[in-house]
DNA sequence: TATTGTTATACTCTATAACTATA
DNA sequence: TATAGTTATAGAGTATAACAATA
């Protein structure tokens, strides 16, 4: 019998917290990808859509598409960019604001009642193992990447 | 200057690992949600598609879709159930197996390699830490259908 | 000539509703 | 009458390619 894998403990909780989110959205005019572009805005302030899809890493037409949708939902507006007609720069209405300032008290209070259910004593191997983890994926992935690189270069 | 949260933390492994499934699965006849099906008949055997879809949580004309894509793909074969003539049994096909056998192997060298990122005293508390947090993450679900289904009955 | 954003088109995942064959 | 699966239709998210306006 195999023992329950690091990976399965991850994708679970992963699985879990997406499948949350996509229920709290359900029936609103948000969704994750739309709150994603939300959340660039609030945290970096305005920017033009070339700069969130490179942020967001997903393609300029995609941005179009969750930008007119939150547009008309009401949360942003496309403001002209003061030195580049071509360029609009998304920024978050008053509805926006309200928004993410109760998302992210949400999100903190969600955190905190998470954190309080690890015992006292593993607090901080658990944060420091998180971080280690997300530290050791980047450097695989970036190894699989240059393999990549590799095999397509030859 | 807001500390990290705990949840900050789980989403961004969260989506490098959807990111990378993702990419994985760039040029291939496979995606996360087709694999999602995949993983079931490994682990529990020949299923119907209702059944497939009362595990995955959706709705059984996505079964459908999937099961398609995964039969043309050459993973999985209908065959018919030997008691309900309206029903096919799911089942691998020999490439099938072959896939899901070196699937379930990349997962646990990935897995080995993310624990073995982790500081080795750190490692009983990290997983101590993750289980408390499904766990309560799945009692504030449930707290919130309740509300929910109270708000629905009233 | 390069960049910003949009229109056109397509594919995957997902859902609801109506229908067929069988139980 | 209820269940298993499919056809029909729709919407969100994503991508590529071609194009307009501007740099």
């Amino acid at each position: 019998m195999p023992e329950r894998l690091l990976l399965d403990r991850l994708l679970l909780i992963a699985d879990v917290l997406q499948r949350d989110m996509a229920r709290a959205f359900a029936g609103t005019e948000l969704s994750g990808a739309r709150m994603a572009v939300l959340w660039v805005v609030h945290h970096s302030g305005p920017a033009t859509q070339q700069a969130l899809a490179t942020e967001l890493d997903v393609t300029p037409r995609n941005i179009s598409a969750l930008v007119d949708a939150l547009e008309t939902a009401g949360f942003v507006r496309r403001a002209p960019h003061p030195a580049d007609r071509r360029a609009h720069l998304v920024e978050l209405t008053g509805a926006g604001v309200e928004l993410m300032t109760r998302t992210a008290r949400e999100h903190a209070e969600l955190s905190a009642r998470l954190l309080d259910a690890v015992a006292g004593d593993d607090r901080a191997a658990l944060e420091r193992g998180l971080d280690a983890i997300a530290v050791r994926l980047a450097q695989l992935i970036a190894e699989a990447d240059e393999s990549a690189d590799d095999a397509a270069s030859r």
